[in-house]
DNA sequence: TAGTGGTCTAGACCACCGT
DNA sequence: CGGTGGTCTAGACCACTAA
């Protein structure tokens, strides 16, 4: 590290504020913050541990060990004898990091599809606004679809956006993409989906749910609320998705 | 490392099998046994990061990588200036990973109770015997139980576990006990509960359900069933828990 | 064969904890 | 103060990939 060296420390700074930022996070920093300008796209490959260390003026070890706690967080890739790529949406085989619905029986999710109900401009209400850290009434994109696996109607989805970053997004751009919606995001809005809290619930089915997917009013649902957020836990997506679980279930590994 | 170098791999050997075995791999196998074995207890102290190496004929840094990912799995608790503890489901600040059910309102969960319904001893169902790797009718104990939040009714769980490894667990023993049941479990059996996963459905309440829970038949509620592993994935408890999610809701982090 | 990440070592110094 | 884990470095060698 050339200038602004971290063992600096200022003794007269603010008390409770962590006392010592180690050299390996403000290269963290770094490399996220290439991430986040778009200087590496996602799927690319970022450059060597040996070029990233002299770039930054530290040992190779200590851009291995930034590199390490990033592609632990998912956002690099490492690949052996390839070099460091930067994760994405689209062609991850694991792109179902956020949708963690599996069939009752073991068998693969057959096909996929996405019917888009609407895509309308709204003034976001109060607890969207909050959860998106804009103002009430500020300008968000919702969106409602119906996700089914097989032909059979399995989720519905109401999905909110911030209209800023969201600018152009409309239905038939939905709809005439295949593939998962955060990869659409990621290539089209430079938004990246990094990380995400659900709260999951079970409700009965209302008039709305039952209608979108034909099952009777009262059906017993599993309500997943989402806060997804991007670089620098930056929320970007609220999303409340209701779904079928008669065949299917939520699927959550503890460890 | 003193025998049986790692470098090795006999080029004869199985050919689809991994062909190389790092050090830090080794030495996290023979960590885990020692934990295993109860050579060192939950919460107990480990010996130092040096001593190990000295004992293990490798390097500082080869254990430190090895205590690394045991500390990132949940098996140890590193604390600087003091050392590397065996995690424990009593002390821990963070024992709340496996009951991920929240208040809506961000609120503390108050006083959290259980009530014991039963503990028996029967034959396992083949379900039941499938997921804890035993042969149907083998002896397992089924233990009912229900858990309040605030003296509201909140879980009821339905709990199996192998009859070999909790002999000797009785309804007053569980009713008597205080704080988690996997703190028992481990103090009391041996049994330390590393890793679980669950599948979450929505249904409706049954009469057993509405009754134990005091909510109206038909109700919504989250069902989930969970396997739990101790060490080397072993499936040691299988748990279908129905949770009210009226005021509450299951927490989830998706990173 | 050249270049990448993966492993392993040895040694220095720092931050934190208990005594 | 001594001992612990935490950070950083430098260098060696291995495993894997692509050209």
């Amino acid at each position: 590290m050339n200038e602004a060296t971290p063992r600096s420390d200022e003794p007269g700074a603010a008390p409770a504020a962590p006392r010592f930022s180690p050299l390996y996070r403000q290269i963290i920093a770094l490399i996220t913050r290439g991430l986040q300008s778009g200087e590496w796209q996602p799927g690319e490959l970022i450059p060597s541990e040996n070029e990233l260390a002299a770039r930054f003026g530290v040992s190779q070890g200590t851009v291995r060990k930034a590199i390490d706690e990033l592609a632990a967080g998912n956002l690099l890739v490492r690949k052996q004898g390839r070099g460091t790529f930067v994760a994405t949406h689209r062609s991850e085989p694991a792109q179902y990091r956020f949708l963690r619905l599996r069939r009752d029986d073991g068998r693969p999710q057959g096909e996929t599809a996405s019917r888009i109900l609407e895509c309308r401009r709204v003034r976001a209400p109060g607890e969207i606004a909050r959860a998106l850290a804009l103002r009430t009434g500020e300008a968000v994109v919702l969106v409602r679809r119906v996700l089914s696996f097989d032909a059979e109607p399995a989720v519905l989805d109401e999905i909110w956006l911030p209209g800023a970053r969201f600018r152009g997004l409309t239905a038939e751009r939905l709809q005439s993409h295949s593939g998962p919606l955060y990869g659409l995001f990621e290539s089209e809005f430079q938004t990246r989906m990094i990380r995400a809290e659900e709260r999951l619930k079970a409700v009965a089915a209302g008039a709305d749910a039952s209608g979108a997917l034909r099952v009777p009013l009262g059906e017993p649902l599993l309500l997943v609320e989402r806060v997804t957020c991007t670089y620098e836990d930056q929320p970007v997506e609220v999303r409340r998705g209701f779904y079928v679980t008669r065949h299917l279930h939520y699927f959550n590994q503890i460890s």
